[in-house]
DNA sequence: CGACCCATTGAATATAGTCAACCCGGGTGG
DNA sequence: CCACCCGGGTTGACTATATTCAATGGGTCG
């Protein structure tokens, strides 16, 4: 029992200032825990869901097929990601939500999340603001594969993916667990996965990373935050970038 | 006088149902309208906007820049969109807005807005939506970019401006006005304009469209749609795809 | 008129995709 | 037990899509 409610709570006190009347309106949410394999989808293209989706370990993503059978992947979502809050409003979804690796997640019903928005509208500007920030991520995700080459462009991905999984304790120092494939990464990247290989090579021949299986051992961070143009405001991530009293 | 509520509250009342008591509370915002000259910026990355910038008349688009100079755009803006609504939640600007055509945008002060939410918990869910059909579009052209070669690309893009102007009545028939230079769609869809030219020319020799000017006319809707792969549901324009009850 | 922006086009080049082959490790089943 | 298969990764060779470079023409506006 001990998890469900508190992960929202640490969650959201990452983002607001929770009272301890919210607090406990957060830990009385009815949230269904449920494991769910490794790459299967959770919520479809077309599908109206009556729930969102927490991830509480593992990872997920989102991604579109097109008409020739191609996919793009939109987003990984580490844990502490709602990724289809978007579903409270927006009644249909526009693409699939899947866990990329074996995952724990919480299902809290739309009604529920609704009640608690009209009650406490700090905590649904603090739901509002992690939509608006995976929108943030969505952008620089546009710039990347749009102007970036794909060297700097796999780089952006590691140096994003690593900052987003330090900031709930999964990376540490200069390394991170990224139980992502190739393809996974091409697909998300909008490269072939042999481009995506050679790029990963390239990284590893100027010694900016390390592959070990899973895990990715960065080497030299300046160098590669310079040569992906990274600069993690994007990710909103950080405190002081808040807005003040709301 | 008339138009600077009377816009928001049209543009929310296709989004909501907005009650009286709602719509005298949109109506009594103090909104500053400006004039800005096409090609100027309205906000810029690292800024904390205080306004909202709501587009009365004309066009907006927001845009990142990378280090080497390159510009990618995010999104173009048609009048009755807010394109820094997420400004309200992510205090420091990750992009920039800028005027696309000469523009008449009304300026709404956060405060004011923020105490509309409070008070006006399905208002505030407007909003939201509002940033999150933004979203929803920023994935798409994720998809475009990261997927659809050059010429489906640019057959989507017109698509979209097409479903989106006609959404706001600046589009009929066949015919938009479409004030954009080839330079701004290749920043666009992240291809370089001579390409863009030549996919142009592509589409007026299969006899898909016609460029007049700034106005662009669709001669075969099915065939256009067909070759971008173009499904508007991700657009949420429609009615029945919105959430009953909140 | 000249400057400038936008559009257009050809030619050369480059980046990235496709095709194909091979390796490795883990699981399965004969 | 071992052969086989399969997913994931790696690499070379070839191809194609798209970029870059360069030159031109048509408008519009001081």
């Amino acid at each position: 029992m001990a998890g469900e409610g508190d992960m929202l709570v640490r969650k959201l006190a990452s983002i607001a200032v929770i009272t301890a009347e919210e607090r406990d309106a957060l830990l009385a949410l009815p949230i269904a825990v449920r494991e769910i394999p490794a790459r299967q989808d959770i919520v479809r293209t077309g599908d109206k869901p009556v729930h969102c989706c927490l991830v509480m370990a593992g990872l997920a993503f989102r991604y579109k097929l097109i008409g020739d059978g191609k996919r793009q992947i939109l987003n990984f979502h580490v844990p502490g990601d709602i990724p289809d809050l978007q579903s409270l409003h927006l009644a249909v979804m526009d693409h699939n939500l899947a866990a990329l690796t074996p995952l724990t997640a919480g299902f809290i019903p739309h009604d529920a999340v609704h009640d608690l928005n009209a009650r406490f509208p700090c905590l649904a500007g603090a739901l509002w603001r992690d939509t608006l920030a995976d929108a943030a991520v969505l952008r620089e995700r546009i710039v990347s594969i749009g102007q970036r080459d794909g060297l700097s462009r796999t780089a952006h991905f590691m140096c994003e993916m690593f900052r987003r999984l330090a900031a709930v304790g999964l990376a540490a120092d200069c390394a991170m667990a990224l139980p992502i494939t190739q393809v996974e990464i091409a697909d998300a990247l909008g490269m072939s996965f042999v481009h995506v290989n050679r790029m990963l090579r390239e990284l590893r021949e100027r010694r900016l990373i390390t592959l070990q299986g899973q895990r990715v051992l960065v080497e030299n961070w300046a160098e590669l935050e310079a040569l992906a143009d990274f600069d993690p405001a994007y990710l909103h991530l950080e405190a002081r970038d808040r807005p003040k009293g709301i």
